[in-house]
RNA sequence: GGCCCCAUCGUCUAGCCCGGUCUAGGACGCGUGGUUCUCAGCCACUAAACACCGGUUCAAAUCCGGUUGGGGCUACCA
């Protein structure tokens, strides 16, 4: 029975590095029909924080990583302590107690090849003569990250341990402690790291590191998933765009690249766009609604869900990010629409009053105020009036949207309604 | 410094294991053109890479060695 962990330490919120690995774990272990299990790793109380320990809980369900079983490190000391002792006992570890009346135990390193065979990486090969001995318990009583890992990867069963590059060089001296404990030594599997724009670690200075981060710029978990998925795997066969339950069918831990990758936000929006125009609209119309609540755009039991999944159907296709909705949709919502300058300068200078009042006059006019109605009374005055279509949809455009970009102008017109549209193009007529 | 990992377009990658089918394929981004109304949407096209040196071989992106470059670790952090 495959059992795999992903381990978070809860001084941080989950990023980005963090999701991949919890991903190929997940994937792995569902790829397998095994158990995914969870382990904080909440050794370090100073550091661990409570609202950590939630965000990255909260991060995992967002990205559909659900657990079979959860630990918590900080109640199992008592576990550590039991194997240390036994190590005492067996005088492979030692007692040290420079520091002050404080004991610590330590682990005593013996010389020998040490050899990893990674799933990833084929075999790489460690001298312990490289290796300093390793604590295993700090004279505060608290286990070290590499003993409370063997004890608890040997008595979880953990079977794989999936993990990022930055711990190969952790790899021997756990299974020096692995072999003095008499543990089976795991599989290992390390997977290459994810750098930033400018090499080297992803950080803050790059861009946004946490998961929660994209969550909040209106990434969909899907989209980000199946990012995360193609930095350092790929199907092999050009496709890009690859749902979860597919990609659970054709994922193999050795066809991860062994390369780092860069972390790339343009091929993010691109993705994210692909999810966006497939989602049922109603589904998105749910993940808008409350940020057009905090902009105060709808109020809370007053508004036509109906009218919203409309609007929502006009801008999906076009959508990069979901939080993009309440900027380019934001005069559907705003008595007052903000007008860009730019775009007044190049469709406004013009006094188009003659033209404005008469398609004011020919909207009133309109009994039924479908969208083909108002395109083919538009069609018919420009027409009359000898000219070009474009030469006046842009400007009524502008004056009814503030914007020269967003959907179909026949199509605002209709969501806007009669009375709206009548009264921005009433603002640029001029009264005689 | 020591130890370890890695190396194909700007970025993500296919190909590498099992050398010839690779004048190296796809995607993002960039550029250009088109799109009965805009584009940050859609369509089409273009430019763009095997890090370097040596070896093995009839033949190397592919195998081997070295160099260079990048990254990681080197804590009583995890």
């Amino acid at each position: 029975m495959i059992r795999v962990r992903f381990a978070p330490s809860p001084t941080g919120n989950l990023h980005i590095g963090g999701g991949r690995t919890a991903l190929f774990n997940w994937l792995f272990a569902k790829a397998g029909g095994g158990k995914f299990i969870l382990r904080i790793e909440d050794t370090d109380k100073a550091r661990s924080k409570k609202e950590y320990l939630d965000e990255i809980l909260y991060s995992l369900n967002w990205l559909g990583f659900n657990w079979d079983e959860i630990y918590y490190q900080s109640q199992r000391f008592d576990i550590y302590r039991e194997y240390a002792d036994k190590l005492l006992k067996s005088q492979a570890a030692y007692i040290d107690k420079t520091k002050g009346d404080a004991e610590a135990v330590i682990f005593k390193v013996t010389p020998q090849k040490i050899k990893i065979n990674d799933l990833i990486r084929q075999e790489i090969e460690f001298d312990a003569k490289d290796l300093k001995d390793q604590v295993l318990i700090k004279s505060d009583g608290t286990p070290t990250y590499n003993f409370a890992c063997v004890v608890d990867d040997a008595t979880m069963n953990i079977t794989h341990v999936i993990r990022g590059d930055d711990h190969i060089s952790n790899t021997p001296k756990q299974i020096l402690l692995y072999k003095a404990l008499g543990f089976n030594v795991p599989e290992f599997a390390h997977l290459p790291l994810i750098l930033g724009a400018e090499g080297g670690r992803l950080s803050k200075r790059t861009g946004a590191t946490s998961i929660s981060d994209y969550r909040k710029m209106g990434y969909l978990a899907q989209a980000l998933v199946n990012y995360l998925l193609l930095l350092s795997w790929s199907p092999g066969d050009n496709r890009e765009v690859i749902e979860i339950e597919e990609a659970i069918k054709l994922f193999d831990i050795k066809d991860v690249n062994k390369t780092a990758a860069t972390f790339n936000l343009d091929k993010l929006n691109w993705l994210n766009n692909q999810y966006l125009k497939k989602i049922d609209t109603q589904e998105l119309t749910g993940i808008i609604i409350p940020l057009l609540l905090e902009k105060k755009y709808i109020q809370e039991d007053n508004f036509d869900r109906n009218y919203l999944v409309s609007l929502v159907k006009l801008f999906q296709g076009r959508l990069c990010r979901i939080n993009d909705f309440t900027e380019w949709a934001d005069f559907f919502f705003v008595k007052d629409i903000v007008i860009d300058p730019q775009a007044k300068d190049k469709f406004l200078t013009k006094d188009l009053s003659k033209e404005f009042k008469l398609f004011v006059e020919r909207l009133e006019a309109l009994d039924n105020f479908d969208i083909s109605y108002i395109e083919a009374s538009f069609r018919q005055m420009v027409k009359e009036l000898n000219i070009e279509a474009k030469a006046l949809i842009h400007p009524i455009r502008v004056a009814l949207t503030g914007k020269t970009i967003g959907p179909g102008l026949f199509e605002v017109i209709h969501y806007l309604g009669k009375e709206r549209t009548k009264e921005r193009l009433s603002k640029f007529i001029k009264k005689e």
